[in-house]
DNA sequence: AGCGTGACGAGTA
DNA sequence: ATACTCGCCACGC
C-alpha cells in the first residue's frame, strides 16, 4: 500500500490529544475550544470543535464550551444538568424559567490548565 | 481546484 | 444585548 488511505480504526493523534485535555479539566471547571487549541499549541478552535463533535462522546464534552459561554445547541439541557451537578459557576441562572437558558460564568469557570486547585465560592 | 459549511474567536456597528 | 464581518483550519461536494 502506497496509498495513504488508512482506516480510522483509531483516533487521529490530534483528536487523541484534544480528548486527553478534555479529561484533564477538573470538575466544575470549563475550557473554551480556543483555549484547548492554545493549550495544545496546535490547530485552532474549529479543529477542536470538530474533534469534540465526532469523538466528544467519549469525554466530558460539557467541560469544553464556547468562548462566549453559550451552551451547546441541542445539548444545552444535557450540559446544564452536568453544570448544576458539578456546581459550575453559571450566570443568569434565575432567568432560566423565562425560556432563557443560563450561560456559563466564564470569568469564574474558565480554567487555565495551571492549577486544578482553587476554590471557587 | 474552488466553494460552502462548521460543537469558533474577536472586533465593530 | 444582538447582528455582521473577517480570520482561522479541516472536511465534503
Amino acid at each position: 500500500m502506497s496509498k495513504e488511505s488508512e482506516p480510522e480504526a483509531e483516533l487521529p493523534d490530534y483528536a487523541e490529544r484534544v480528548l486527553e485535555v478534555t479529561e484533564l479539566i477538573p470538575r466544575g471547571r470549563v475550557m473554551t475550544y480556543g483555549d484547548v487549541a492554545e493549550w495544545l499549541q496546535e490547530g485552532g478552535p474549529r479543529q477542536v470543535g470538530r474533534v469534540m463533535a465526532l469523538y466528544g462522546g467519549a469525554v466530558p464534552w460539557w467541560r469544553v464550551v464556547r468562548a462566549d459561554g453559550a451552551l451547546l445547541p441541542g445539548h444545552e439541557l444535557r450540559a446544564l444538568a452536568h453544570y448544576r451537578e458539578e456546581n459550575t459557576p453559571l450566570r443568569d441562572a434565575s432567568r432560566a424559567s423565562d425560556g432563557h437558558l443560563p450561560r456559563l460564568d466564564m470569568k469564574r469557570a474558565r480554567w487555565d490548565g495551571r492549577a486544578p486547585t482553587e476554590a471557587h465560592t
